[in-house]
DNA sequence: CTACAGCATTAGAGCGCTCCAACCAATAGA
DNA sequence: TCTATTGGTTGGAGCGCTCTAATGCTGTAG
């Protein structure tokens, strides 16, 4: 169980240990007779190179560390693909970890993380203090999807949230909606832009805002249709935080004999897989999740490699999804 | 940027390298003196171990690597909290990479975790062929879940796919279905007990055995769906691979004009939190995914200790889950 | 006063690798 | 013939840590 080091392979091939490491590293000046030779020696021993020897020696590391908040939402799935295929495509590899959205248990896969010494770290959503992030910024280079920042030291990938709901405000708007509500993501993250947007759009179209507090799941979703119902205050739309809440408060209608979208307009915003699943057919806002991986890795290796020491801070445009739950308020189509 | 070492810890604290060493490792033979002035000295300069270094010195690994085939799939965000809750307990953490599905992608990940030397590897549901598990499993301990293997040093944990089948059947049975037809997972992991448990069962009932091809995905249960209502030949109650597969299905059957269970009833596999969404509300098989993680995580430390060699076969007993896609036969309830 | 524990502490080697400077042909130029 | 030059190759130091064996230092017994 014993695995082969350079060493091994260095004798079985009749060359240095130095020459070995030149190989592995692809080095164009190695003779080919050598260079096969060391390889089939490789092989032979079923030999792959000690990453960590491997960048404790070299004081560099070809590893980006990427702290995903919540594995259980598909939302980062698709963001970790998009970092994922810039990472491989320059020679970075990538190693996850998961704070399960709780502070404490992010704070030790940060730890944990950081304990590799990689390149350069990738947040997705974290929750914790700001502080946090603020000294791991001091010791290696950081960017931050779906959260931002005012650290100058760490750069930010964001959809315009405030922009986003905007546009599912307007959309409901010119569908004849007036009395629009918000579900609310509280503290969650961006739930501040989505917000602001929203109580934003509302003035613009000089209608009555109303925010109902909720939070990023299913169920506070469902929690808070059954409030509104029970203070028999029901709007005609709904524009939840997100496509979960927005899910649940939809059940919370069924249940309640309400059907959507011809009582009650629903909006999420996401535009997660479970929006797109025919028997969901969720209008939501759609935020481009692969693109926000691709700026966030490309940004970290900027940082990485040292070519740029600005902060810089995408907020890339949200898109509205138009599917099967927003019509006409009163049913009528 | 530089970060500190043992040796600035040392040099602060006016003690030698390996007392910090000591210290950081929790030894109980400093004294306390020397403890609170080493542990002063690291808070002052921000230092923290340097987990290569120290695996490459201890010629040991406190990392457990774990390789998710599918980050989009919740199903793995739960065995990943079990993994997780007993390697944080027993003082490991884990590394988490992914495959996307592709075999050479996932050869990749494989490689890469792998090169961080863990103490063992976790493999969820993985594509690789099984010679590539084989020859891994020669250079470190490795547990599979949701995979079978024959291998003599590979753990294995999965749910009784047989089983599974064999209750959902059971229960369409008992409500009164005579034409079950089954939405076959194909070449993927598990699809494969999962159809011997359906014909078995269908053959125990004495009922004629469908099975339509199908993968998955939700796209791929509509579209057998639209197979089948093309054949003209649509059963009473259709066994679907997985959830996502029987959303599918769902969506296709709705969009031809057909209600669920009235029409048709439908069951899942897996018990997605997708399949427990009140507006979806999937009648299912559940699997017990955190159970799977433990397991996984104390088969995989019992060896990384030592402590066995013989390998272990978990085989997790599934359950019914009966939600609101089954019913009798002909919409009478 | 010496001997010997018993304990806290430390020097030094070494983990598997990279990197630098040195080295060694072999060829080219003077 | 004697240097340069070039391209391939190598030894050795060192990355940040652990671990073993040895060190110094008490305190107690002989």
């Amino acid at each position: 169980m014993t695995r082969p080091t350079m060493e091994d392979v260095a004798l079985r091939a009749g060359v240095s240990r130095a020459l070995v490491s030149l190989v592995m590293r692809g080095s164009p000046k190695v003779s080919d007779l050598r260079r096969s030779a060391v390889l089939k020696a490789a092989e032979e021993l079923g030999y792959s190179p000690h990453a960590m020897a491997r960048s404790l020696a070299s004081r560099t590391s070809t590893v980006l560390g990427v702290m995903v908040s919540d594995l259980h939402n598909a939302f980062f799935a698709e963001v970790v693909d998009g970092i994922d295929a810039v990472a491989r495509e320059q020679g970075f590899d990538i190693i996850i970890n998961t704070g399960g959205r709780s502070p404490s248990r992010e704070r030790r896969a940060l730890d944990s993380l950081q304990s590799f010494r990689p390149a350069g770290l990738i947040l997705l959503s974290p929750v914790v203090p700001a502080n946090a992030i603020a000294k791991a910024a001091e010791q290696l280079p950081i960017v931050l999807v779906a959260r931002s920042s005012r650290v100058t030291n760490v750069d930010t990938v964001n959809d315009d949230g405030e922009q986003g709901l905007g546009l599912a405000v307007e959309h409901l708007v010119s569908l004849g909606h007036k009395r629009i509500a918000h579900l609310d993501g509280g503290e969650g993250s961006q739930a501040g832009p989505r917000r602001r947007g929203y109580l934003a759009a509302m003035e613009r179209y000089g209608l009555e805002p109303q925010v109902v507090p909720s939070e990023y799941t299913d169920t506070g979703g469902a929690r808070a249709i059954r409030q509104l119902l029970d203070a028999g205050d029901l709007p005609t739309a709904l524009l939840s935080c997100n496509d979960f809440n927005a899910v649940g408060a939809i059940s919370a209608l069924e249940d309640a004999g309400l059907r959507v979208p011809d009582d009650v307009s629903v909006v999420g915003y996401d535009n997660t897989s479970l929006a797109a699943l025919r028997h969901v057919s969720l209008t939501t806002i759609d935020q481009p999740r692969a693109e926000f991986g691709r700026l966030a890795a490309e940004a970290l290796l900027q940082r990485v490699r040292g070519e740029r020491t600005e902060p810089v801070r995408h907020l890339l445009h949200p898109s509205l999804v138009v599917r099967s739950t927003t019509a006409p308020p009163g049913g009528k189509q």
